[in-house]
RNA sequence: AGGGGUGUAGCCAAGCGGUAAGGCACCUGAUUCUGGUUCAGGCAUUCGGGGGUUCAAAUCCUCCCACCCCUGCCA
């Protein structure tokens, strides 16, 4: 645990955990998993997820599998797998030796079956896709029974061999468990537990043609790993019968199938099927996109492992469902950036400001803190001259009462530079400000403000300290300003229209901004403060000529919620 | 003949019969060479609603209401 990770708070599944230590079940052992299914790329849902899982093993002294859910190869790629190995590990979390996959256990699962139709609880259907779902009744109404439900053991072992050995189209049979088809709970009506699916899988690759079902795999791939506590989200709550029912069936280890409520964020769709969307259809640059709730999208955006972490302990975890609002997650980053970020002035939208009482060809080199927070970061030098750039908005021809910032006749500081006072503004022919004049005062070098019998009062004051960039040495960058994706706060409301909710600008490019030389090499990942702008994170798109920022987050600004007000 | 869940502040969330933790957001004020940070304070007479049990109920009982999930050979 770092210096700045919160403690993890107590949860229904913690107590129930420590209950079941007490008891001495399992002997006291805790096992957990976390199984993703390699159909796409894990975001902040599944950092909820592994937080839980990898956690809650680590505080009871147990452990926890990664385990690849990959029972369905025409949906899933080493592609994901590869990705989410990676941002598993990124989020600090180990699996040791234990990462597993579903397909590990595809010729125990098929024994399994086989097992099952030898004490009858199985049997082979030749009922169509189409049929089936006649028979399966509808939430009100009971479903009706198989005609091939009674096939006799022996029928059913031949035409289960066949059904592996190749010799029946795709979709053509399945093996079903023979459960109740009046149970009011539509999962326990005779679930498929094998179809026929010729793909080749990713990782046993054309060795199989049938392959085993979710319900049917996970219990029994928990039991054979040994798990304890079997962590999942609420919709599978309806299924823990049937989880219960084959490890019963076959008389295996019974694991513990507890059930937790998924996470929503505000302004953010997070459903893998949507966000595949937005990826295939272009409306995001990919998985990673920083604008993306994906971890990997997190990570490029500047998102830190612990940020990450801490928000998915001060979310809890609980069975209700619960949208969080994203102002919970970019305070957490907020937080993590501030105690470690360093400081840096970057001007993104510039304005030119030339000193006119400064020599034109003098050059000097002033003393910046790296981090006011830490004080082992040191200290830089950033060179000044005659001409700089400050940012548009600090400066105001006619100011509003509550604007603090400079203003013609005004004297603000220029941070670690000079006291400075606007004395003059030159426009163009369209009346826009190209560029204002200012006088500096030699006295304030560094930015301090001088004693003096001149003030009775004590130092000089100046109501705002601004950010500049040196013309001549300043970095020129791109910086990539992020918004929500969405401009709804649930943009799922409208069901699959979610489209129509989103942001038309939730990226803004900045291509020329100026930078104080510091940023000169750049290594992508790195993250800075831009001082009274925000946090921001280099991107991997940046090149030895030109760096690439992204904002990952905003500072607080109070001035920009009085300017809502006003 | 439906089944399974959930309701505590704007958003999360503790609480487990003894008189509503904490965080985010928001609002004051102080400090500050970042309108940042930090610090101090404020923010639910009440727990979806009605009854009941009890000296005592968010916690127990009961009836009602609202919302979510389930009719893939997806996970």
């Amino acid at each position: 645990m770092s210096d700045n990770e919160i403690k993890s708070p107590s949860n229904f599944i913690k107590q129930k955990i420590k209950d079941d230590i007490e008891k001495n079940i399992n002997e006291g052992r805790v096992h957990t998993r976390f199984p993703p299914e390699p159909n796409g790329y894990l975001h902040i849902g599944h950092a909820k997820s592994i937080c839980l899982n990898f956690g809650v093993a680590s505080e009871f002294n147990g452990l926890c599998n990664l385990r690849f859910d990959d029972t369905n190869p025409s949906r899933e790629e080493e592609e994901y797998v590869n990705a989410i190995i990676e941002d598993v590990k990124w989020l600090g979390f180990d699996w040791g030796e234990r990462k597993h996959y579903a397909s590990d256990y595809f010729d125990r699962l098929y024994d399994y079956a086989v097992q099952l139709i030898k004490d009858g609880k199985a049997f082979v259907c030749d009922l169509t896709p189409d049929e089936m779902r006649e028979h399966r009744g509808t939430l009100t109404e009971p479903g009706k029974e198989s005609p091939y439900r009674d096939r006799t053991v022996e029928e059913n072992l031949e035409l289960f061999e066949k059904m592996k050995a190749g010799e029946f189209d795709d979709g053509s049979r399945t093996l079903r468990a023979k459960i109740d088809m009046s149970s009011g709970n539509i999962n326990m009506r005779d679930p498929v537990i094998y179809r026929i699916q010729r793909a080749t899988h990713h990782m046993t690759g054309d060795k199989w043609c049938i392959y085993p079902m979710y319900d049917f795999t996970h219990c029994i791939s928990d039991s054979i790993e040994s798990i304890t506590h079997s962590l999942c989200t609420l919709e599978f709550e309806d299924h823990r019968p049937l989880y219960d029912w084959f490890l019963d069936e076959l008389n295996v280890f019974h694991p513990q199938q507890i059930e937790f409520a998924r996470l929503n964020l505000s302004y953010m769709v997070m459903s893998k099927r949507k966000l595949l969307m937005l990826v295939h259809d272009g409306d995001v640059k990919g998985w990673d996109d920083p604008r993306m709730p994906t971890i990997s999208g997190l990570r490029r955006r500047g998102y830190t492992p612990v940020s990450i972490r801490n928000f998915c302990d001060r979310i809890g975890v609980a069975k209700a469902e619960s949208t969080v609002d994203i102002a919970m997650l970019e305070f957490c980053i907020r937080e993590d950036l501030n105690k470690h970020a360093p400081r840096v002035m970057a001007v993104l939208n510039p304005l030119k400001v030339v000193i006119t009482n400064y020599p034109d060809d003098k050059a000097d080199e002033l003393d910046a803190i790296n981090n006011p927070e830490d004080p082992n970061a040191g200290t830089r030098k950033v060179p000044f001259s005659k001409v700089l750039y400050i940012e548009r908005d600090d400066f105001m021809e006619d100011p509003p009462k509550k604007f603090f910032r400079l203003a013609p006749g005004r004297e603000v500081r220029l941070r670690y530079a000079y006291f400075v006072t606007c004395i003059d503004i030159v426009k163009d022919s369209n009346g826009e400000i190209t560029e204002i004049h200012c006088t500096y005062d030699p006295e304030t070098r560094g930015g301090n403000a001088p004693d003096g019998p001149a003030c009775r009062t004590g130092r000089r004051k100046v109501k705002a300290t601004i950010h500049w960039v040196s013309a001549e040495h300043a970095v020129e960058g791109e910086v990539r300003l992020y918004n929500h994706l969405f401009i709804k706060e649930n943009p799922e409301a409208g069901g699959d229209d979610f489209k129509s909710n989103m942001n038309p600008d939730s990226l803004e490019v900045l291509p020329a901004c100026y930078m104080e030389p510091s940023l000169k090499d750049v290594q992508p990942g790195s993250r800075y403060q831009f001082e009274r702008l925000g946090y921001f994170c280099v991107d991997p798109d940046s090149t030895a000529e030109k760096p690439v920022f992204n904002r990952t987050v905003t500072l607080r600004d109070t001035w920009a919620k009085l300017q809502k007000k006003m």
